[in-house]
RNA sequence: GACCCGUUCGUCUAGCGGUCUAGGACUCCGCCCUUUCACGGCGGCAACACGGGUUCGAGUCCCGUACGGGUCGCCA
């Protein structure tokens, strides 16, 4: 039997971190056994359910490279994919449950006898699981006098004004859409017997449930919106390659059982994946982790790999893409920007016209002792250096150095902020390189005048 | 409140009865490399929630307690 994995949003406008790890686990999935993952738009919701926010779900998971094989804009042969033009199909599945006498009436909601027996859920990561939903739902509890009170233990499946409830659609698309494996957010567990229950009254046969543990804040609430870390769109305008919210996304509560820490692409994660590693317990998000991987990712980029990544960046920042300078400028920023979106600060000391000075590494070098004479003779020596090069424009600082009797290293950090307004940046002179002789000199002599004078 | 799931360094995790004086990674700190900034290398801090069993032997199995999370909707 082919495996059939599903991703079944309900486009709210947003990608959520969990969802999208949700689906990558299915994708994984699907992938490693050769099968088909599908998507599935859960779109009952018509207020929320617009075009854009559909966009949204559907932009995220390409940027993530998590291509569907059937679903909105493939097609495919267990359409349609959106739960809104599913009515028919739910329909039919009612008479089904009706016919069979398990369906009643209560104040114009459909509710599904459920059967008063245990019912176990085989989940691959949790174990068995036995729950009786008679005995489970006679009774709840009720939010607001903070206590149980009796309760209608069978399920409602429609409400009165015809439209269908989660669970019912959820388990009539799976069956006709043949999913072989469900895999999902922990937070279904608890729902899965009700489930169960739905596919016998059916007669279909139930899917392979995995359940995956929950990804947390750091204090170990659950993500919201707002929490760190949970918008997918927030990685793309950070600068995170896909490659490494993958990576990150898939060691959150799955290991190979070995030391890996870094998947260069969905191909490797694909070559590991296994249910057996998917551990039981919650994670806390952690997004220095995240970043440390991203930068992991940035460093074994190839040049041109790396310089269309970057590009929107720097374009961002008004820097011309087409500068001859650039490849090698990106060089000297790979090894020092973690995101994408550091690797203009890098590069604009170089490209920009104006220098702004970092006012804490001026105050850092203006009060050192002779610092006047340092940087004079520094600006007098690069601009009688005539083979303005790496190690020509070393011997030129060097130079300088030795003319007053100082060490090199007196000189490097002056030298820093005068061309390029910081003690942190890049390799120094490669940097003055790029810069160029005459706007290096004229750097150093406008810092004198500026803060020296 | 009931039910369900879980509990190894601050965080992500390895560990599937003896090889654990518990390994790796992130973070943090120190040293080295670098006459600059980083990268890198080396080292350090730091954990089996607690209590009972089972066993010759338990981080690993069982039970209980505590704590955390989830579900109890005519949301998905």
């Amino acid at each position: 039997m082919t495996v059939r994995t599903r991703f079944a949003p309900s486009p709210t406008g947003f990608l959520h971190i969990g969802g999208a790890r949700t689906a990558l686990y299915n994708w994984l999935y699907a992938r490693k056994h050769g099968g088909q993952f599908i998507l599935r738009v859960e779109d009952t919701d018509a207020a929320r359910s617009t075009a854009e926010s559909q966009a949204i779900i559907l932009n995220g998971l390409r940027w993530l490279g998590l291509d569907w094989d059937e679903g909105p804009e493939v097609g495919g042969d267990h359409g349609p994919y959106y739960q809104s033009e599913r009515s028919a199909i739910y329909e039919s599945y009612l008479e089904k449950l009706q016919s069979a006498d398990l369906v009643y009436e209560d104040e114009g909601a459909l509710r599904f006898r459920v059967p008063d027996r245990d019912i176990v859920v085989k989940d691959v990561v949790c174990g068995d699981v036995s729950v009786n939903l008679k005995e489970q739902g006679s009774r709840r509890y009720d939010a607001e006098l903070k206590k149980e009170v009796d309760a209608n233990p069978d399920i409602v499946i429609r409400r009165p004004d015809g439209s269908f409830i989660f669970h019912f659609v959820n388990v009539v698309d799976d069956i006709e859409m043949g999913m072989t494996h469900v895999l999902r957010g922990e937070d279904h567990l608890s729902n899965t017997p009700k489930h169960m229950a739905l596919y016998e009254a059916f007669g279909a046969d139930v899917p392979t449930f995995a359940h995956i543990p929950l990804n947390l804040n750091p204090d170990g609430s659950k993500m919201s919106k707002r929490s760190e870390g949970a918008n997918i769109y927030d990685y793309i305008d950070q600068g995170f390659l896909p490659s490494a919210v993958n990576n990150y996304m898939a060691l959150l509560g799955w290991s190979s059982g070995g030391d890996r820490e870094i998947y260069q692409s969905l191909d490797e994660l694909v070559e590991d994946f296994d249910l057996s590693g998917v551990n039981k317990a919650n994670s806390k998000f952690d997004i220095k982790k995240c970043i440390w991987v991203n930068a992991e990712h940035i460093k074994a980029l190839d040049a041109p790999a790396f310089a269309e990544a970057s590009g929107p960046f720097l374009e961002k920042a008004g820097i011309d893409t087409s500068d001859a300078r650039v490849p090698a400028a990106l060089e000297l920023a790979r090894e020092r920007a973690e995101k994408l979106s550091e690797v203009p600060a890098v590069l604009l000391p170089i490209f920009q016209d104006d220098l702004e000075y970092d006012r804490d590494s001026v105050d850092k070098v203006v009060s050192k002792d002779g610092i006047a004479e340092v940087v004079s003779t520094l600006a007098d020596y690069l601009e009688k250096n005539d083979d303005w090069q790496g190690d020509a424009i070393k011997a030129s600082i060097k130079d300088a150095a030795a003319s007053i009797g100082a060490k090199m290293g007196a000189f490097m950090l002056p030298c820093r902020v005068a061309a390029t307004g910081s003690t942190a940046g890049a390799d120094l002179v490669p940097m003055l390189e790029m810069i160029g002789q005459e706007k290096a000199v004229a750097r150093v002599r406008a810092f004198a005048e500026q803060f020296l004078g």
